[in-house]
DNA sequence: ATGTAGACTCAAGTCGACC
DNA sequence: TGGTCGACTTGAGTCTACA
């Protein structure tokens, strides 16, 4: 559907997904702790949708990471 | 509309108002330069939008500060 | 220069199904 | 367990206008 990936959408998603998996944890039982749906993790982690700040912030603390680990500023 | 307004949110638009306002830009000035509307702008300030994550760093991009100047986490 | 409001569009986010 | 699809609802983001 959206072959318009965003590089840092997929840097996030993919960052996302290597936390996740470093708790054990599934796609499912990430969305059930953060109140998402799965379906919508797993796109989130394919750097597909554009997540709002929100529901960022929730995935964070489920994962107990900071922001910078998540979404890594570069300079330029 | 919105009397929804989360913490967080309030938070977050309140920095980026005052920084914004260090930078002696109006609102129209910021919108413009990150590309989206002058009103939206406004309700993000005032905490009544739930931005999207690219949105977000483009503003931080135009301010020239880092997320965490704009985000500021909390132990929890 | 900013706040608010209303009407609008399209993408965020849900949900169930199947591979 | 995770990917994808399709149909759906809600809310992000636009735009014009007026105070």
């Amino acid at each position: 559907m959206n072959t318009n990936k965003n590089k840092t959408l997929i840097e996030i998603g993919n960052n996302i997904r290597s936390l996740r998996l470093s708790r054990n944890l599934s796609q499912e039982q990430l969305a059930f702790e953060v109140g998402l749906h799965r379906t919508y993790i797993g796109a989130v982690e394919r750097g597909e949708k554009n997540i709002t700040i929100l529901n960022l912030i929730k995935i964070k603390n489920a994962l107990n990471v900071s922001m910078s680990q998540i979404y890594i500023e570069r300079e330029e």
